[in-house]
DNA sequence: CGTTAGTTTGAGAGGACTCAAAGTCTGTGG
DNA sequence: CCACAGACTTTGAGTCCTCTCAAACTAACG
């Protein structure tokens, strides 16, 4: 657990209380390769941390799926991602390798933000680094050409290039597999 | 203040001394139609409140200005746009109508999230908000051609085309302002 | 090996952009 | 009260990026 911990900490520091009241309330598991981790993202009870491991969460847009994100070892998902009601439909999550799971039901979450003045700190700082993310992508989506887009994203996720299928890129790049695959083909 | 007292409430409902506490911190000023209001949102030291009045937030990019925001009334400037370093460059804020603005010390406010359990959730709460906007935005952006987008425009903000000139708009919607004349044009 | 998922390639279409010029509106000064 | 400058909007012509549809490959897995 002292994975996750390390991660909160970072965005801001907690006090040992505030840190063991989080861990009575973390659950581990593991699960495997292609496994549906998240269902329906917007009635989910739980927030998720990777420990280790891959996810990716995507959508059915206009009977295509859109990959709206990955998750690399160390990231949350939950306040990263849409986990709200959208009209778009289905918003799921499925894992693209093994990987290992820490979480935490939004019930005792809220109870931890009620009791904790500084976990409630915790999520609100969490969220602004949502907001850069998305603040990023609106910036890059707007821009930049599909080529540079996809050129940032190797710079920025070297070995997803390898873990993870063309389509999956292509649609978290917000471009068609095909203009892809020649971008791709035509480096430089 | 009532208005902003209101608008706050409606977040998240505060305690009566939470919201006195946050009045004693609040100004009120009014400035006229094309005043800057602020001159780079990321050395900005106050939060804004728009009781009545218009505002617009741009930037520039590659020479070309870029309106990011509209601020309506009852709207906060601050945690809605970027108010964070860019490399981007200068982001600033400035005043479309005669304008009264609420204002609230980002250091002051610093000291109400330490002090207020509850105003710390309500900057939580305004974050997550800003995250839906955003994402939405993200959607329109990567999924609706220009004059649905515009369509869109029309219908939540029917008033501000009266208000706005088009370049404001085309750059606020992501598109040339040539292409929104054409598309303005082609009603329908 | 055959079936299926994933990737590449080709041809053609369309949306949005750029550059450039013409029109329109608005406010200020004569 | 008119005229003109400056700002904003429209229109035209041409280009480019990305998309779609379709078909050919390729790789992976049972």
């Amino acid at each position: 657990m002292i994975q996750f911990l390390n991660y909160l900490n970072n965005v801001t520091p907690l006090s040992d209380n505030a840190q063991s009241a989080i861990i009575s309330k973390l659950k581990k598991a593991k699960y495997s390769k292609n496994h549906i981790l998240i269902k329906e993202l917007s009635r989910c009870e739980h927030l998720f941390f990777i420990e280790k491991g891959l996810a990716r969460a995507y959508y059915f847009k206009d009977g295509k799926e859109i990959t709206d994100w990955f998750g690399l070892e160390n990231s949350v998902i939950g306040p990263v991602v849409r986990h709200f009601p959208t009209k778009t439909g289905m918003h799921s999550v499925e894992l693209l390798e093994d990987t290992t799971v820490i979480s935490i039901s939004f019930y005792d979450l809220q109870e931890l933000y009620d009791k904790y003045h500084e976990i409630e700190r915790l999520g609100r700082l969490i969220a602004i680094q949502t907001i850069l993310v998305l603040q990023q992508k609106i910036d890059a989506i707007q821009f930049l050409t599909a080529k540079q887009r996809y050129r940032d994203f190797i710079k920025a996720y070297p070995d997803l290039l390898q873990k993870v299928s063309l389509g999956y890129i292509a649609s978290y790049l917000g471009m068609n597999q095909v203009t892809l695959s020649r971008i791709r083909k035509s480096k430089s």
